[in-house]
DNA sequence: TGTACATCAGTGAACGCGCGTTCACTGATGTAC
DNA sequence: TGTACATCAGTGAACGCGCGTTCACTGATGTAC
């Protein structure tokens, strides 16, 4: 009890964390999740290192919200296109897969964050599991209209492993090279499993 | 001329180049790309870190020569599956995915470093996408027996990335949480772009 | 075969840097009476 | 409304660490005569 009513100094503190969450995207953003570093984040903040200890116990506690943090946003952006889209189970798909990819190309760092290669030392708390399901979680219900559990699982994961493969590779820049749009590409691997059938 | 006849000395300068290569593997696959240090590798080596700069002019270079040589690598490993197997390009094709996936797990950072994540502050050499090419031909082969050079274009395109979904998602460590078996997806997913019509 | 010289692998000390984190402290702000 | 006290955000100095890289050097090895 009590919690419910911050007061002016819990306010406070919840607006500096949020602050040191978004400077710390902004590193993430410009040179990758490995170069966090909690000296320059305190430095663009205007503060000295040390007092980051006031909000954030370790760079470990901050790389963790920083992760559930995406995870959640994500969640809600797949929600959000789940929800908005009346219709059919594809149409709801469709929606679903476009959101997907525009948060991933305006947040690419942040998508990689959560589904590439991960960060070596770093080990993700058991919540971003569950997180991760949980935004899975509109795709499966959008398969789960024809077939049995089993069935729409496999599929799901198709969804996820066909969307991911063309994402992936765009948001670390290995389609430079090639001659292929790969806007038209994930369209047309979006339609692939939203049409199956088998 | 003279540089086929090499002495000793080059002789000596070789080996020791590859076996900083072997030991910065090693140090990669252990802790990621970010972690490779020069210093480390010395140690390792049993050499101090100055005497490394005989060998490799920067950490850069290193980095460089190893991405160099994991394209070389895989190359060769789709190549070889390419042209032993005998028989129609379906069979091919297959053959390559397996390979590729075999090389993927049993060098999942090597993986990585082509096809993850870049590096941060590090820009590749226009030979690295030659390489990246390279290894796309193969496929791209496989899948102009029928068809205009377009339509196979993007069939190379739809193999590699599905199955660039799959296997980065699983060399990551995401189908930890994941009840289903990234094998069985492979298979199905390989066998859905090989019979690919339209 | 023996000697003089050149090459060059490797050493040890040192550089400047940025990192995460600790500690004892100051001083402003909020709270209780 | 005014004062005394407690809280706690932020400071500044310091720690130990590992990094890439340079420099002048030593000493073993290969080469030319």
């Amino acid at each position: 009890m009590g919690e419910e009513t911050a007061g002016p100094r819990q306010r406070y503190r919840q607006q500096v964390r949020a602050e040191v969450l978004e400077l710390a995207w902004q590193q993430i953003e410009e040179a990758g999740a490995s170069a966090l570093s909690l000296k320059a984040i305190a430095k663009r903040l205007g503060i000295t290192a040390p007092a980051l200890y006031r909000y954030y116990a370790s760079r470990d506690e901050l790389l963790t919200e920083l992760i559930l943090s995406a995870y959640r946003d994500l969640a809600e952006v797949v929600e959000k296109a789940a929800g908005s889209t009346v219709g059919a189970a594809p149409a709801r798909l469709t929606a679903i897969a476009r959101a997907i990819r525009a948060w991933a190309l305006a947040n690419t760092q942040r998508y990689l964050l959560l589904y590439g290669t991960p960060v070596p030392g770093y080990h993700a708390p058991p919540e971003a599991t569950a997180l991760a399901t949980r935004i899975l979680t509109p795709v499966l219900r959008g398969f789960s209209d024809a077939g049995h559990a089993e069935a729409a699982m496999r599929r799901a994961m198709v969804f996820w492993t066909r969307l991911h493969g063309v994402i992936s590779l765009e948001a670390a820049g290995h389609f430079a090279g090639m001659p292929f749009d790969p806007a038209v590409l994930y369209t047309a691997e979006v339609a692939s499993v939203v049409m199956l059938d088998d």
